[in-house]
DNA sequence: GCCAACGTTGGC
DNA sequence: GCCAACGTTGGC
């Protein structure tokens, strides 16, 4: 099992529509960056991820799953571009802002804070079991 | 809305 | 294969 961060502007897809969606999950895709298609093809089902708001927001705010794996990306003919499914776990209690976890110096090591603008980064067991307490889970 | 950081593109 | 130009992302 790994763990992922998945990021959003809340105006183009929002943590509501992704929990929305329910148990069908929704397709990740418009990502148009090798190192974030890289990750999401190392995937398997039943990963873990944050969804995470970027612009607005600025927090990690849910828990979702991968539940289908690497796939091309239907919003394309490009055969460069591929993308997985996921669906909404369950929300935080309540959102893990930037600022927090940059002032935590256990998280300064996150790909979130070293590249921020990486949109699917990966996530280390001890930054998940972190912020997830963080998150009141 | 600005701009720094970064990734991609394309001419050479 | 290098690198300048350009486009995009995302924090502020």
């Amino acid at each position: 099992m790994q763990y992922w961060l998945f990021k959003s502007e809340p105006d183009t897809w929002s943590w509501d529509q992704q929990v929305a969606k329910g148990e069908e999950g929704e397709e990740w895709h418009g990502v148009r960056n090798y190192q974030a298609r890289n990750n999401m093809r190392a995937m398997k089902i039943g990963d873990r991820g944050f969804f995470y708001h970027s612009n607005i927001g600025k927090a990690v705010v849910g828990v979702v799953e991968v539940c289908a794996l690497s796939h091309p990306d239907s919003t394309t003919d490009d055969p460069r571009w591929d993308c997985v499914d996921i669906k909404a776990v369950e929300p935080l209690k309540r959102p893990v802002t930037l600022d927090e976890i940059k002032a935590d110096p256990r998280l300064a090591e996150m790909v979130l804070v070293k590249n921020s603008r990486l949109s699917v980064q990966p996530v280390t067991e001890a930054e998940w079991k972190l912020i997830r307490e963080l998150g009141g889970l």
